[in-house]
RNA sequence: GCGCCGGUAGCUCAAUUGGCAGAGCAUUUGACUCUUAAUCAACAGGUUCCGGGUUCAAGUCCCGGCCGGCGCACCA
């Protein structure tokens, strides 16, 4: 069967449901308008047939009649999730329900494949996520909070030009994986003979843009890390990071709170949110805790970076973590905050003064050399952002990755390598600056109020089918 | 990667202790001039995820594999 190659459109569902709110039953409008959308469902009585179509706006009754439409029966026949073209006068039938009462009309797409059952859905995770084009008809809720993603993402962008932050773009292909501890894809290219690796963060190549003097950037872009796929985890997932020149930490943790509610609002109208039926306020400001804080108050006793590692490990041991022996104090206090207290941050919470030894790329804070400048934003018990004064010495920043190759030979495979371009960038440098970066999914889980991440990607990885 | 649970018609789901594989919706055909998941009638629809095994008999029990959900681990 031919279909046209356009269809001249001239009105959504939804506008016109809100137009001719007042239209009384069996009342014309003598208005014609050109709808189209797909067949949801099929009412046929006789000579009469009643349709239910839905657009991107909403949902509209198509009204044929044999006297009236053309084609009738072949209308009659249309199957479920055909799209259609229809004109015709905006009506409301006898039993109150607004129509387009077709006079003329042409199938524009046929559906092959139905679009589950009609008050069910489609319940299968594997179906939904591998043809997420039928799930988000089969189902309103995938659509709304993949349009609640698109949402969030667009107040992101909006929020950050308005504070000033220039949009950048960086490579994805990198030569070396950097800028967080995580393992990376690997790729190669041909032409140069190299090895590459999928990004695990920007960080590095928007700093060397600060020191370009690019004095506020920001990227909202996908990364890249080659980890275990959960509820909660993506191999590849959508990070926003920004850099603001002369901020320290501090100056950034009211970015971000304010960054974040302002998110709420722009998308929900308010900061105050159900999720997974507990509730949770947005509204700035956040409380700030140090990590030893929480760790002591976690185990019952005072813990800091400068307890003696074998105290530390003595905790951890009680709470069955394996301890490797190349972590020092640091670590075992951000292993012990880990298993203790992360959890348990409902509500938004600053975590700062993260240890040295976890944070490479992070300043030494200005009152403890054993500590950094570095906070996470925790939120319904999980991590939702890092940030941090940026380390811009460029001989510390040799230490810090020194250490990290020592780490990685004694076989992390998630500690970071030396990047000597970007010590030489350090070289030229950076004025004081604070970064951000904020799990874009992980925010649109909260405010769609999903828990599993696939629910806010369109399409999530899977494993690909064999056998 | 490990553990637990699951996979039955296009979709949503049943199937007692191991004993003839079913329903609703969708599809097909018919009736019906105001329906709302329309209704009514009829037809059709199956490699019970795949491959082995036990048994007179397997959707059901056992082994292996594939895919998924959840938990753990890793991380954001």
């Amino acid at each position: 069967m031919t279909v046209p190659y356009n269809f001249p459109h001239s009105a959504y569902a939804a506008d016109l449901q809100r137009a001719w709110e007042h239209l009384a039953p069996g009342e014309e409008s003598a208005t014609n308008v050109a709808v189209a959308g797909r067949v949801m469902l099929l009412r046929t009585q006789g000579r009469l047939a009643f349709a239910t179509m839905r657009d991107s706006s909403g949902e509209i009754q198509l009204f044929a009649l044999a006297d009236a439409t053309e084609r009738f029966e072949e209308f009659a026949h249309l199957h479920l999730g055909d799209w259609v073209g229809v004109r015709g006068e905006v009506v409301r039938t006898k039993r109150g329900e607004l129509s387009v009462k077709v006079a003329t009309w042409e199938v524009l797409a046929s559906a092959r494949h139905n679009f589950g059952d009609k008050w069910a859905g489609i319940a299968d995770f594997d179906l939904r996520y591998r043809h997420r084009e039928a799930d988000l008809w089969a189902n309103e809720k995938s659509r709304a909070s993949l349009a609640r993603r698109s949402e969030v993402v667009r107040a992101l962008r909006e929020r950050c030009w308005a504070a000033g932050f220039v949009e950048v773009e960086t490579p994805i292909l990198n030569p070396i994986p950097t800028g967080a501890a995580a393992r990376p894809f690997v790729t190669h290219h041909n032409a140069l003979d190299s090895e590459f690796f999928l990004r695990i963060a920007p960080e590095l190549w928007l700093k060397r843009l600060v020191v370009g003097g690019f004095e506020r950037v920001f990227e909202l872009g996908r990364v890249f890390r080659n980890e275990g796929v959960s509820p909660r985890h993506n191999p590849e997932f959508t990070m926003l990071e920004l850099y603001a020149a002369y901020w320290d930490y501090q100056d950034m943790m009211s970015f971000t709170e304010e960054l974040v509610a302002g998110v709420a609002l722009d998308v929900l109208g308010t900061t105050d949110l159900v999720y997974q039926e507990r509730t949770v306020s947005l509204a700035a400001p956040w409380p700030r805790r140090t990590m030893a804080e929480l760790a002591s108050e976690a185990v019952g006793e005072d813990v800091s970076a400068h307890t003696p590692r074998e105290r530390l490990v003595a905790l951890l041991d009680e709470r069955d973590v394996e301890v490797q022996p190349s972590w020092g104090a640091g670590r075992c206090l951000a292993e012990l905050f880990e298993v203790s207290a992360e959890e348990s941050l409902w509500s938004p919470t600053f975590v700062t003064e993260f240890p040295v030894e976890v944070s490479p790329l992070a300043r030494r804070h200005r009152d403890d050399p054993a500590l950094t400048e570095r906070f996470e934003s925790y939120l319904v018990g999980r991590e939702l952002s890092n940030g941090f004064s940026e380390l811009n010495d460029p001989e510390d920043q040799r230490e810090r990755f020194e250490e990290q190759a020592r780490l990685a030979a004694s076989g992390d495979e998630e500690a970071m390598r030396i990047d000597e371009d970007y010590i030489r960038a350090l070289e030229w440098g950076l004025p004081p600056t604070a970064g951000l970066g904020v799990g874009v999914d992980r925010l649109a889980m909260v405010l769609a109020d999903e828990s599993n991440i696939r629910e806010v990607i369109a399409f999530p990885t899977l494993k690909p089918l064999r056998g």
